[in-house]
RNA sequence: GCGGGAGUGGCGGAAUGGCAGACGCAGCAGACUUAGGAUCUGCCGCCUUCGGGCGUGGGGGUUCAAGUCCCCCCUCCCGCACCA
């Protein structure tokens, strides 16, 4: 799951002193043999992270099978399972921001075993796809190996930072067993299809009983035969079944990316058209490809975020994403034949006005409705519409505006396809968009007013949208209105606009529509109308459009329908670098499925994995890597026919796949019979007093980009999965965490270039320079691309992982995207120094506690810092949990500093709570305070209400709400004692002199407020 | 344009409607020091005639009391964007 967006910008963020990336911070030396600095962090980090691996101090044990030791130790706990999106092994290591989220899913998860929680915390690599093979080629290396070497920087990397996971359970998405079961779950949604009726998926092979009972019969748009079934042969009964699939191949419109030699999804394009992964232009053209029906889930995946305690930014993404309409199909039939064409609306109370249709230029009818010749009358300018190269077709003519007699709808029709389909950059813009578009010389009849309707060609009709045709209402929607007034078409009003709009366009009461500057699409009164429809003279929109589609269904011209912007999901690509496809073809060239049987299909060993280099305009199919491995890309099988010869399915899977369900590898990961133990998923994925279906991961943390794509995706598997009956929860993730960027200041020279931002350096006058040249200062997500890195080996060399872990926890909130300065680290490391010194004498390192009791304000002052930390751990909160445990350190210092020593109870219960931010120091501390064993699982401090509190309290006195003075009253003095104290108050006096006092307000415990006239 | 979020000291950030600025950085003063980028102590929003006044993007409102709730506006960030 890669991130490749980076966002730039807010330079002013970094405004002030800070910035400037200082030269390397050599370690902190001292005499003192015991002085907490970056070498003695280093030496007790090494041991313990030893001690954690060899005592496997955070496997958690399954209930059963294989990684089950153990559980009898912590059967009827209550479970976790805290998981962090798994990170792409990236060539370039890890730099700081990287680990933000996984230490907050740490320090989360060793604080919930110190309150009694069975927690599961595995971590893993997402290592196909694209980002990873295209590493692999820019270092001339096989991704097999620098995926296993970027792995294992990673490993290292992490593990220094002492990140408690559960290390049996790592999972690499490349590994041939975890992607056999990738392929494993591919055939079930290939054998899966999705009843409508009944709202959910369910085995092919029950359809097909269906069919074969006669208990159901094809839709007729997936059976062109027209015949029963009974009557077809079996290559068109595959095809037919194949079209119900969840999994299928369709010829689309696709996205290819010659740069990358692949089509991608529609997730992967950005707004310019352009590649998420490596910034190639990204062209639209038809191609034959694996795609999967996301669409049907459309609905329940709109719905069931209601189940899921997600930001709700990120539900209100998917659902923008998914972008439901409801509205109406309209059929309207040609003029002089009988074809019959649908369109979408979602406004069919505007039908009669409705003076023009408009066809996405790769709609399938418009060779059909393509005319032979130009009717008679036909304005010239619906022949060539702009966009049409004049200068090079053949439309110009001799004068130069008049059509070339062989300049036939046929020939417009194919130029304007041609200039549509190379449209390479999405056109933006917000306001006028220049209109282009073509005549097909046929008519069509508007069911409403009987009237003939030109049908035209036009770029702004989208075919993945609705039906891809639409019926234009120029007067009432933006872009009919401005195509109607290029091609100079009628444009009747249906409602009239009212008041406000008029003023705001300066359009009088009544004016011809043709007027107007802007198409009305608001709210208006219903004009009474000619024709046959319905009347909607004094409805309101909502009842004009229901009293519209029950007229439709009426007369059978229509009835209401719901259309998404989801597209169906791109499910193939044209590289070497991810899972094969478990699917054979044979001479019908429909797919086959392989049995379980034979899973895994392996990636076949190749030297030359590039993908074939295409230039822009080739229109030839991609041929994928593997089409190259011909001892590979056919094989001989016995499918049950005997040994026949079949062509294996040579594109891959695309990069999400395999971080699909990897959520519930983890959950068994060594299993060789199932993709996971049904017993151990309903373990650990289940809630225990949520509803039927309810549950899914405790705690997902990870970035905002993967809002609409990995997080759809995977929604999308495991919804079919659960209608498989083969997991036992609705949703996946039942509360997700959106985790910050680490920001950091970049630096650009003259030409804009980025330069390295460690080697800028700031003059004795304060201007920033890079190599003696000015360089102007941006902020922006740390990175590669902005050379403003700062990798976390630096910081463990300086400070060690433990102060790393506080300053990225102490920053800020931990969803809130943060500069980072490596001036502030300091403030972390002093904070463990003070803790440590607190504690261990520096001479000799021992331990020096006293065994005296906390006096009541230390007393007081650990009980209110338990509550508090608590709070704060439980709802993420560690920024101020971090406050919290610094205050504290720095109470205790001051008032047992100069004598013997902290109060062991003191002592003890610090360490604990420090232990799930900074947990080497704590079991460090821990062992040096006498204890053997870790403190993974010991128990957190547990405060007592009544200890926590003051018996006095000191009360702030306001006058008419500004703070004058303050009273000290005993924490349970009732109201009127509090009244009488701060009338008898001398400052009460002064304040309220030649005043009349009119009020006063006492919230006890909380406030006093006079108010004066 | 549509949807979402955010504006608090020099900086990062705290504040169930109840003392705005916890905690950290930077800064200032002092102690200990050959030394300090170590440690410790204190100060640290702005203005001030030292009474106090002003302060959470701007303007209104509700309230005894507003950073917090309501209305209008401004700026910035993120997502989507010809979706009929």
């Amino acid at each position: 799951m890669t991130s490749s967006s980076e966002h730039t910008g807010n330079a002013s963020t970094a405004a002030g002193t800070h910035g400037t990336t200082p030269a390397k911070i050599p370690p902190l030396v001292s005499d003192l043999p015991f002085r907490y600095g970056a070498h003695l962090a280093g030496d007790i980090e090494r041991r313990w992270q030893q001690t954690w691996s060899e005592r496997g101090t955070f496997n958690a044990p399954n209930p059963h099978g294989p990684l089950s030791d153990g559980f009898d130790q912590v059967a009827g706990r209550p479970v976790f399972f805290v998981m962090d999106m798994f990170p792409y092994p990236s060539g370039s290591g890890l730099h700081v921001g990287h680990p933000l989220g996984y230490i907050g899913t740490d320090v989360f998860a060793r604080y919930l075993r110190m309150t009694g929680y069975h927690v599961l915390h595995p971590f893993g690599y997402d290592a196909f796809g694209l980002p990873a093979e295209q590493y692999a080629i820019n270092t001339g290396q096989h991704p097999r190996v620098t995926t296993e070497a970027n792995i294992d920087n990673m490993r290292r990397q992490l593990g220094r930072l002492g990140l408690g996971h559960d290390t049996r359970r790592e999972v690499a998405t490349t590994d041939v067993e975890y992607y056999r079961w990738t392929q494993w779950i591919f055939l079930k949604i290939f054998n899966s299809w999705y009843d409508d009726e009944a709202g959910r998926a369910r085995p092919i092979s029950e359809l097909i009983a269906d069919f074969e009972a006669g208990t159901r019969a094809p839709r007729g748009d997936a059976n062109p035969h027209n015949r029963p079934w009974s009557a077809l042969r079996t290559t068109e009964r595959r095809q037919i079944v194949a079209g119900y699939r969840l999994a299928f191949i369709s010829e689309q419109l696709v996205n290819w990316c010659p740069g990358l030699g692949t089509v991608l999804a529609n997730e992967e394009v950005t707004a310019e058209g352009r590649s998420d992964v490596g910034n190639y232009p990204v062209f639209r053209r038809p191609l034959r490809q694996w795609m999967m029906r996301i669409t049907s889930y459309a609905d329940r995946l709109i719905a069931d975020l209601d189940l899921v305690d997600w930001p709700d930014s990120i539900k209100q993404m998917q659902r923008n994403w998914i972008g439901p309409s409801d509205g109406a199909t309209v059929e309207f039939t040609a003029v002089g034949s009988d074809i019959r064409i649908e369109v979408f609306t979602t406004r069919p109370d505007t039908l009669a006005g409705a003076t023009f249709m408009v066809l996405a230029p790769e709609h399938p009818l418009v060779d059909t409705l393509t005319a032979q010749a130009w009717p008679q009358g036909t304005p010239i300018a619906w022949t060539f519409a702009d966009g049409i190269d004049r200068e090079a077709g053949p439309g110009t003519g001799a004068s130069g505006n008049r059509p070339a007699p062989e300049w036939t709808p046929r020939a417009a029709v194919n130029a304007y396809r041609e200039y549509a389909a190379h449209l390479g950059d999405r056109q933006r813009g917000t306001d006028e968009i220049p209109r282009t578009g073509v005549f097909t010389g046929s008519y069509v009849t508007n069911p409403v007013t009987g009237d003939p309707i030109a049908v035209f060609l036009a770029d702004y009709v989208l075919m993945g949208y609705g039906t891809g045709a639409i019926m234009a209402v120029p007067a009432h929607d933006q872009r009919d209105f401005s195509f109607a007034r290029t091609l100079g078409l009628p444009i009747p009003a249906v409602l009239a606009p009212d008041e406000d709009w008029r003023a705001e366009h300066n359009v009088p009461a009544g004016a011809e529509p043709n007027t107007w500057p802007v198409a009305f699409a608001g709210d208006g009164e219903y004009l009474p109308a000619t024709g046959v429809g319905p009347p909607l003279v004094g409805l309101s929109k909502p009842d004009a459009i229901k009293s519209t589609i029950r007229w439709l269904e009426d007369v059978g011209a229509g009835r209401a329908a719901r259309s998404y912007r989801l597209r169906d999901w791109l499910f193939s690509r044209q590289r070497y670098w991810g899972e094969p496809f478990p699917i054979v073809f044979d001479d019908d060239g429909l797919p086959i499925a392989l049995s379980e049987d034979l899973l895994p299909v392996t990636l076949p060993e190749m030297t030359d994995f590039r993908p074939s280099a295409m230039a822009d305009d080739d229109v030839n199919d991609p041929v994928p890597p593997l089409a190259r491995v011909a001892d590979w890309a056919t094989v001989t099988l016995d499918l049950g026919e005997g040994p026949k010869t079949y062509r294996r399915e040579t594109n891959t899977m695309p990069q999400w796949a395999g971080s699909c369900w990897y959520y519930l590898r983890y959950l068994d990961p060594t299993n060789s019979e199932r993709f996971v133990d049904p017993e151990v998923e309903r373990y650990w994925m289940h809630t225990p007093d949520g509803p039927p279906g309810d549950g899914g991961v405790g705690l997902y943390v990870g970035g905002v980009e993967h809002a609409v794509l990995h997080l759809l995706y995977a929604r999308f598997w495991h919804k079919v999965l659960y209608d498989l009956g083969l997991v036992s929860t609705r949703e996946p993730f039942k509360k997700l965490f959106n985790q910050g960027y680490i920001q950091a200041d970049a630096f650009t020279d003259g030409r804009g270039m980025y330069v390295p931002a460690a080697e800028v350096v700031r003059t004795a006058e304060g201007t920033l320079r890079h190599n003696g040249e000015p360089v102007n200062r941006r902020s922006g997500k740390m990175g590669k691309s902005l050379k403003n890195s700062v990798s976390p080996d630096e910081i463990y060399d300086s400070f060690g992982a433990d102060t790393l872990r506080v300053y990225e926890m102490a920053m800020g909130p931990l969803d809130a995207d943060r500069p980072w300065h490596t001036d502030d680290i300091v403030g972390s490391h002093r904070f463990l120094q003070r803790l440590w010194r607190n504690i261990i004498d520096e001479a000799t390192g021992g331990a020096v506690v006293s065994d005296v009791t906390p006096d009541a304000e230390a007393t007081r002052m650990l009980h209110r810092t338990i509550l508090a930390v608590r709070a704060d751990y439980t709802d993420l909160r560690f920024n101020t949990a971090v406050a919290r445990l610094i205050e504290l350190t720095n109470f205790v210092s001051k008032r047992y500093g100069a004598s013997g020593g902290l109060p062991r109870e003191l002592a003890e219960a610090l360490v604990l709570m420090v232990a799930p931010l900074a947990p080497h120091i704590a079991e460090e501390l821990w062992a040096r305070l006498g204890h053997d064993g870790s403190l993974a699982m010991h128990p957190f401090p547990e405060a007592d209400d009544s200890l926590a509190v003051d018996p006095t309290v000191t009360l702030p006195v306001q006058v008419n709400g500004k703070v004058r003075f303050t009273v000290d009253v005993p924490v349970d003095a009732d109201e009127q004692a509090v009244r009488d104290l701060v009338a008898g108050h001398d400052e009460y006096a002064r304040h309220t002199a030649d005043r009349t006092v009119k009020r006063m307000i006492v919230i006890p415990g909380r406030i006093v407020n006079i108010a004066l006239n």
